[in-house]
DNA sequence: TATGAATGAGGGTTCATTCAT
DNA sequence: CATGAATGAACCCTCATTCAT
């Protein structure tokens, strides 16, 4: 079997041992084994377990910032519009491939220092996708209109956010599609920025 | 010395070690070394490796919740005042405790079943929470306004996803105000809400 | 509660724990726990673990000594009735101490389950085999000659159990030969075993 | 070096270790470092402390086992002969290889120096106490009957090897009295030692 | 007399990693 | 290209034993 097969074949079964067990709780043998192979074959591909994982991390964080890209820049013609078809490929992403969102997402700490770079590095990677879209979308609502780094880098978090925390609320309603969650989240976030630029702003007097 | 200030002692030292390494990264000789005793201590009051992770669990939850739920309770008069002194209360704490909401919310995989379900319950507590002040919130806006269960639900959902994404944005803004947080992400969110319900939706083809 | 008392109970604790669990699988924790007191009062009278059984030790072999001695000495005119009291003697004794004995001939106990069915079942084994050969034995003496399930039971116990009991003879004086053990032990079983058939019956009062 | 013999090799070391010390006294790391090896082979082909000991257990059944019926079946003509012929492949077995009967029947070993002595000093207690019986009975069967002391020896340790292994039947048939037992041990013993010392001898050639 | 608090040492087990073939 | 055999290091946990009170 070609080299990169192999690979690939590695790193797919690894990808869901660690989304299963989490990077400490996932056992190269574990791995090794589901691959169909010995141990000494994916050292010798990977290099290490933590080889291994980053691996698994940069493929799958391409994977994932490629789809919303490719959704996003085929979209439609406002950067509303993008958002929205960026969005939608996320769900739809997480939905198709939840093994590969844990393991982006779900491994916070317990780490070692590489990996918790190449971690956040796709974090932000991500991040900066959707503050772009946010920030142009603003801006084409006019001059008045101005957002700054900083605040599109907050709405960013916030979407992002709230999108991760839904892949949750997703799995515990499965009838819900993609499309659906993505419209809820937009409606909660985007009409409100709009009337916020427009100078309705809440503040806890109001209440 | 006295074993329950020992305990809080140990369960101190843990919670900062389980946020830094994650639960298998943990190693109890590091947490017994960190809280200045032998190890056999450790297990002497607190059973198990799990046992001291349950106990850390719950403690911070109780800790998080309650912060939560006393600003929320003494927070205003409309539930929409609640959320917002909830949000307030949240962000606060998370910006004094850091250590506690990584161990809350950042385990996700590689756990027991065991500290699964306790990790589960303990977010299950705060969505429940949230949920409860956004559907109170909403009924008070008029008869005409309804939210189901589900939309609760979700609505709590993105916006504990979003709150959490946001520590990372505070944490990488140290200037930014727990107050200044919450304000944001209140009017990101409730003003768009707001308009919802009132009839403006938004749909892709509106782009 | 004075000294002796306390001793006493401990002891007693003891000799259970140790015959339930073994010499190192007993904890000295469950004896403290069992006799109700701390542990450093087991160190206090009893200075250590190997103490603690070295006591047991003793008191239960001068009990079933002493039990065995005074039946023996009052048991009869002849030696051959003190034998009959003294081994009368010892199985009273462990019938109703069996702990005792356990303490001081077993050790076997202190095994998992799993071991414990291993070793029943290698037991086991051998008894049917001595036991089919000497119900075969028997048979063969003609059809007057009739032995019971249970007789041939009892007879491969106390069979097997000289043949252990003689290991330790043996390796005391190594010049003996396996075949002059075994002559001199079918000759003492044997030929009485069939005498006993032909109805010769040996009765304490034939004394 | 092949799979299959490390294994024997590893059941070797262990066989004798588990003699020497007992199931809990025994430590892998001992076992591993006699075998020449590291824990985790032991580990790799035996599965666990247990299996490793399991392993031992069944092999030396086996063997023994498989020496007394080989001898038995081979060993004559008779029930009788065949007995005499288990009998003497169980004393050579045992000779030739202490260790896999001390596996096979005692975990007494696995104790302290001090304690291993005071057990013998109990064991030799009882001997003599029983000897001296054996001894004295004989003797007034009149001047013509003479034992030994190391015939005496031999005597008193097949009475006390049977009289325990009799305790096990004795807990497997409650119903029977000590009274009982030891009727049926006397008759099976005593009447046939008198019969050999009339100069009744059993032999082989005789069956 | 009595104990709560504390520990050094060691045991069973697993894991990431590497040779020799 | 591929693997069976092997291990150093570490981890969780327990135990016999001792102070300070």
């Amino acid at each position: 079997m070609p080299r990169r097969e192999r690979e690939r074949q590695i790193v797919d079964v690894a990808v869901q041992v660690f989304a299963k067990r989490g990077y400490h709780g996932a056992s190269v043998d574990e791995i090794a084994e589901l691959a169909g192979i010995s141990k000494p074959m994916v050292y010798l591909y990977l290099d290490s377990k933590e080889g291994l994982f980053l691996t698994c991390l940069r493929r799958e964080a391409d994977r994932l910032v490629g789809a919303f890209q490719g959704a996003a820049t085929a979209g439609g013609a406002t950067p509303e519009l993008r958002l929205y078809a960026g969005l939608l490929a996320f769900f739809a992403f997480v939905a198709e491939h939840r093994d590969s969102w844990v393991v982006l997402h779900r491994q916070a700490s317990e780490l070692s220092e590489a990996i918790a770079a190449a971690v956040a590095e796709a974090r932000v990677a991500v991040m900066a996708e959707v503050a772009g879209l946010v920030r142009a979308g603003i801006a084409e609502a006019g001059p008045a209109a101005q957002l700054s780094d900083e605040d599109a880098d907050f709405v960013a978090h916030a979407l992002v956010g709230a999108a991760d925390s839904l892949t949750d609320w997703m799995a515990r309603h499965p009838g819900q599609s993609p499309e659906g969650v993505t419209l809820r989240l937009m409606n909660m976030v985007w009409v409100g920025m709009g009337r916020v630029l427009e100078g309705e702003a809440w503040k806890p007097a109001t209440g």
